[in-house]
DNA sequence: ACAGGTCTGACACGCTCCTGGTAAGGTTGG
DNA sequence: CCAACCTTACCAGGAGCGTGTCAGACCTGT
C-alpha cells in the first residue's frame, strides 16, 4: 500500500504531525481520508509537502504567506484589486459603481480644500 | 503649494502619522522629501493612501498582506516558484534528480523500518 | 480485547506584527 | 530666539501566528 499515516508522513517529510494538520487547515495540502477519517498520504501529497518545505526555505516564506498566495488564486477579485492598486495611476475600482466613484473623486478635493482652509 | 506635511496628510487620509511612516517603511507609499528631510504628500500620495484604505476594508486585508503582494511583484522568481507549486499535479520536483527521488521512495520504507526497530 | 495509533478541540508559550507613545535633536516661520 | 513642527530610534502592549501538548473518543491489527 502506498499510503502513509500522518506520523509516517511526518517522518518522511520533516514536518510534525501537528503541522501537517495545520497545513491542511490552511488549505495548502489536504490528504484524502480513510473511511473512518484517518488522513492518508500518498506520493502526491508527500511530494507536495516536500516541495512546500523547499519553497519556504528557498524564498524565506512562511506558511501564512503561501496561504495568502492561495487566497489570491481563489479570489480573482482580490487579485484584480491589488493589480489595480499597484498600477501607479489608479482608475476606478472594479466593483464601485460610477456614481459612487465620482462622489469620492469630488469629495477628495472637497476635503482637501476644507482642510487647507481650516 | 499642494503638498501636505505628515500630520496634515494623516488628517485627510484617516491614517495616523505613525502609520504613514510605517506604510512607507513597507514600501507601499513613499513620499518625496523636502531638502531637509520632511515628508511631502501630494495629491498622488494622498490618492494612493485613500485607495489603500479602501482596498484593505473591501477585502479584509492587512498591510502585511499588501506588503507581500508587493514582494510578489518585485521578486518574479518568488511568484514563479509559487505558480509552480500551485500547479496541482506535481510530478518530480524540478530540481531533484531522478536518482534522489527514487532513493527517497526506497528510503521511505527503509526509514520506517529502522525507526520502528530503533 | 488490548496496545497503540488517529481524530478533533482546546490551552499555552514564544514570536512577530501593528500601533501608539516618547525622547533627543534638526527645521521653520514669526 | 522661541514655539511648533518634523526627523529617527527606541520601548510597550494587544493581537495573531506557529508549534507543542494534552484529553477524550474512536479505529486497527494481532
Amino acid at each position: 500500500m502506498a499510503t502513509l499515516t500522518i506520523h509516517e508522513a511526518a517522518q518522511t517529510t520533516g514536518w510534525s504531525a501537528r503541522m501537517l494538520r495545520y497545513i491542511e487547515q490552511l488549505g495548502l495540502v489536504d490528504s484524502p481520508r480513510s473511511p473512518s477519517g484517518y488522513r492518508l498520504y500518498g506520493p502526491a501529497q508527500l511530494q507536495r509537502l516536500r516541495t512546500l518545505r523547499e519553497l519556504l526555505d528557498a524564498h524565506d516564506l512562511e506558511l501564512g504567506d503561501v496561504g495568502f498566495a492561495l487566497r489570491l488564486r481563489k479570489e480573482p477579485a482580490l487579485a484584480g484589486a491589488l493589480d489595480e492598486w499597484f498600477e501607479a495611476s489608479p482608475r476606478k475600482p472594479v466593483d464601485v459603481p460610477d456614481a459612487e466613484w465620482l462622489a469620492f473623486e469630488q469629495d477628495k478635493h472637497q476635503s482637501l480644500l476644507t482642510r487647507s482652509t481650516a
